[in-house]
DNA sequence: TCTGATGCGTC
DNA sequence: GTCGGAC
DNA sequence: GTCCGACGACGCATCAGA
């Protein structure tokens, strides 16, 4: 027998309904109240379900089991197993407080002693739980009197009752979360008193309280609901810094487990001559007890998620620790303004203060920085590593604090507020020597070490600001368009001004130096300075193109869409440079190309690269072969194998800027250079705008082509940079589908991380029978189908693959739709599909109807 | 020296 | 590349 | 309509660890 193991076994002890106790055994022994909640909250047939009253006794190979009150949730029990020489108590989660919906703990006297000791750190002490509750009722109907709704976050068995309790006994009407309503239903069914549950719907009403499990902080009738005030309910409320862990307004200290007298007063009764401890702070507690004369070692394993050790005395917590006024503090508060605050408006705003009051010399790095460039970034490993350099913690802790956020700054955050740190205050300038030091520095050792140092010396929310910079995610809701009407609004010139200077360069720092000082008339499009491509926006069928166009006396222009790489040509009297579609230079993959363009005169071309050979196109993936090569090494040889040719479809410059001329006259100057080999001008087809006929035709033609679709273009357009305008339309092919079964599942990142919104899925392999793997989506599900698919998922583990990924019964049928399907080795399928996203949830489908390996095969 | 994990950039 | 959500 | 941030597979480079 095994005791609240984490994989199915044969036979199980389950103290209590958590799902971190919960595994899909066979044979479950547990207390009739937890039975039933298995049954209710992971579908568990009853048959499956052994239940031991409180007291009662079962003989197993001559062992006496008994279960007693453990006091944490309704039904939690701990096992006593006295054998013929010793007895033994595992108390699986409990407390030693009286709560609302908890049975009273019993400590049966045992020789040994297997205990949790989730807060077994001297500084946790729980204040009297009437005292808590007081501060909760509070807390509502504060909130209520101001006019707004109190939204407490619990556990949805367990925590989310004991606050129903709580504000119903202090007349708060309250409406549950749909998990928590279900929890609830399953302790009334099972006579615990509570007041019967109102299910909140898709709106809250007026003047109620709201309980929900702290998955629910993302979704969306919680999310849209602007008037709130937020709390968290959980004993790490007594850490520092949960509040902002939580990010939530308030943290009450209310908790399921025994504080640490409560520990002590249990192993008291008990009297055990020895104690085994689990969960939590395992090595501290065994350590105390040992020096009380209580032989106790702990067990390893920290496998709960939240937890989060506490700051060591002789480090100051973060109240106690200055924060230098400096420019970086102000770029970490802009930053928090800017992610708190929704309004576009409130956030140009914001910025544009900001940005007006930096110097010339700091104007263009800053607003680089704010816009996501200019900053080399680090992965985060390697700010993995620096973080635990700086802290000294072993890298269990980085991963459960990391587990709880799924964002690496936050997790910076956290860790750094308890790490023994000398703030400083960082001026601008010094912040972009660092960044330039990362740059250079060699290998990864060398950045980790550099940035390990920096974070010594910063306080822990400029920490924050620094890896948010250094990943990438500023996560502030905020990009390109937005940072440009800050400048404008900043310089006091027009946004359109603003946008179409950084069209030009690309680099919105050199704009905003240019609008402060009033020169942004001399910002022009020149051979040899890479702009932005324009790009086409998508369009769902033949029909919408026609419509779109709706002109009878203009021509509608066709092209095939290549599949190859989107890159721009520029040959100057200097040489010639290839860029991609984000700007990054190509000249050291496409030498050949460079070499043939000094043939051309100076012109600015935008095109597409395809692989070519033999009179043949080749596919994407043999032209990706030629990308990211460091050394021009073997170029020759690659060169010969995977010729390259680029395809012209526009013309930006040629003796003069032809980006505000229409297509039409730049298509004249791109045919009036006549390009040879490897250059080439794509096919135009002038079709009639409204004969939808010969539209089908066109796209047949360019499909049966082996091309991705059509580009639907108004020849009267100009070039409109790095926007995905309606005057360019692409039209793709229909896309092929397959319906498939999920089976694993895993939890997301940012606004996904509370769910479980990535999906394995598998098709039936009709030789073996086995579900094989094609491939992973999440794209195309609605966040309520995300957040009914994570309800199911957790209710069908089968178990857990690693800490972000679970296994799952194989029940959800998936509608996949795809562009290519391909031999591949990351899947055991031996294929994967190439742009998977998710077109439906086959709930009329069941797991003998998915499609086989055999079929998927015949698509590739 | 090889391999697998991770990062980065292409679609 | 894909997609849904927010403004 | 437009922007934004959730995500897919693949190929090359790099680095840690076998």
């Amino acid at each position: 027998m095994w005791l609240d193991p984490h994989r199915p076994r044969p036979f199980a002890f389950v103290s209590h309904g958590h799902a971190d106790h919960f595994a899909r055994h066979q044979r479950v022994l547990c207390s009739p109240g937890t039975g039933h909640i298995l049954v209710k909250r992971y579908g568990v047939k009853a048959s499956k379900i052994e239940a031991l009253d409180w007291g009662e006794q079962r003989i197993i190979n001559d062992h006496h089991i008994t279960l007693h009150p453990a006091g944490h949730i309704t039904g939690s029990a701990m096992i006593r197993i006295e054998g013929p020489d010793q007895s033994i108590l595992y108390t699986g989660d409990f407390k030693t407080r009286s709560s609302h919906t908890a049975e009273i703990a019993e400590f049966p006297k045992s020789d040994i002693l297997i205990m949790e000791t989730t807060f077994g750190r001297p500084q946790f002490v729980f204040p009297p739980t009437d005292e808590i509750e007081k501060q909760i009722s509070r807390f509502a109907c504060e909130t209520l009197e101001d006019g707004e709704t109190p939204v407490f976050f619990a556990y949805s068995l367990g925590k989310a009752q004991e606050a129903l309790a709580i504000l119903h006994n202090a007349g708060i009407e309250t409406v549950v979360h749909k998990t928590v309503f279900e929890m609830t239903q399953a302790c009334r069914e099972i006579k615990v008193d509570l007041p019967n549950p109102v299910l909140l719907e898709k709106n809250i009403p007026p003047g109620v309280a709201v309980i929900a499990p702290p998955n629910a902080v993302r979704a969306r009738a919680i999310r849209s609901h602007k008037k709130r005030r937020t709390a968290m309910l959980s004993g790490w409320a007594l850490t520092p810094g949960s509040q902002y862990r939580y990010q939530v307004d308030q943290v009450f200290p209310l908790s399921d487990h025994a504080d640490y007298p409560g520990l002590l007063e249990s192993v008291e009764k008990v009297s055990p001559s020895l104690v085994y401890t689990l969960h939590g702070s395992t090595r501290e507690f065994a350590r105390d007890l040992r020096a009380k004369g209580i032989e106790a070692w702990s067990i390893y394993g920290d496998d709960q998620l939240e937890l989060l050790e506490s700051a060591s005395p002789e480090i100051p917590l973060k109240s106690e620790l200055s924060r230098p006024t400096s420019d970086l503090r102000g770029l970490s508060e802009l930053l928090e303004s800017l992610t708190t605050t929704a309004s576009r408006l409130k956030k140009i705003e914001l910025l544009s203060i900001f940005l007006q009051d930096c110097n010339d010399e700091e104007l263009p790095f800053v607003t680089r920085w704010l816009s996501g460039s200019g900053i080399t970034h680090l992965g985060h490993v390697m700010i993995r590593q620096a973080l635990l350099e700086v802290t000294g913690f072993p890298l269990a802790k980085y991963k459960t604090v990391s587990a709880s956020q799924n964002d690496t700054a936050r997790t910076a955050r956290l860790l750094l507020e308890e790490a023994p740190l000398n703030p400083l205050a960082h001026s601008f300038k010094e912040v972009a020597t660092h960044f330039d030091q990362l740059r250079t520095a060699d290998g990864s050792i060398a950045k980790t070490q550099l940035f390990s140092c920096f974070l010594q010396q910063c306080h822990p929310a400029e920490g924050e600001t620094m890896v948010r910079l250094l990943t990438g995610g500023l996560r502030a809701g905020a990009k390109e368009g937005l940072y440009e009407e800050a400048v404008a609004k900043a310089f006091n010139l027009s946004p359109s001004d603003i946008r179409y200077a950084a069209m030009l360069t690309g680099d919105l720092g050199e704009v905003a130096i240019a609008a402060k000082n009033k020169t942004l008339d001399q910002i022009q499009l020149r051979p040899g300075k890479p702009i932005k491509p324009m790009l086409a926006s998508p369009s769902e069928n033949t029909e919408d193109i026609i419509k779109w166009h709706d002109s009878k006396d203009i021509p509608l222009w066709l092209e095939p869409k290549y599949d190859g790489i989107r890159s721009q040509l520029h040959v100057t009297p200097n040489g010639a440079h290839l860029f991609s579609r984000d700007l990054r230079s190509l000249d050291n993959e496409f030498p050949e190309i460079l070499e043939a363009a000094r043939a051309l005169p100076s012109c600015l071309l935008d095109g597409e690269l395809i692989a070519y050979a033999e009179g043949k196109r080749l596919t994407f993936f043999d032209l990706q072969k030629r990308l990211g090569r460091k050394k021009i090494q073997g170029d020759l040889f690659l060169g010969a194998a995977i010729p390259v040719r680029f395809i012209a479809f526009d013309c930006l410059y040629a003796q003069k800027s032809l980006i505000d001329s229409p297509l039409e006259e730049r298509r004249k100057a791109l045919e009036s250079l006549e390009l040879l080999d490897p250059f080439t001008t794509i096919p135009l087809i002038r079709s009639n705008g409204t004969d939808i006929k010969a539209l089908e035709r066109e796209f047949k033609k360019a499909m049966s082509d082996d091309n991705e679709g059509l580009i639907a273009k108004n020849c009267l357009s100009s070039y409109q940079p790095g926007r995905r305008g309606q005057s360019w339309k692409k039209l793709k092919g229909v896309m092929p589908t397959l319906d498939c079964v999920v089976i694993a599942a895993q939890q997301g990142h940012g606004k996904r991380a509370g769910v479980l919104s990535d999906y394995t899925f598998a098709v039936r392999d009709k030789e073996s029978g086995e579900l094989r793997t094609l491939g992973k989506a999440y794209s195309g599900l609605t966040d309520n189908e995300i957040e009914d698919l994570t309800d199911h998922f957790q209710k069908t583990t089968i178990e857990k693959i690693s800490r972000r990924v679970v296994k799952v019964e194989p029940t959800i049928v998936l509608e996949i739709a795809f562009d290519k399907i391909r031999p591949s080795k990351r899947h055991d399928s031996g294929l994967a599909l190439r742009f998977p996203r998710i077109k439906a949830i086959r709930s009329d489908k069941s797991l003998d109807e998915i499609d086989t390996l055999q079929t998927a095969k015949k698509l590739v």
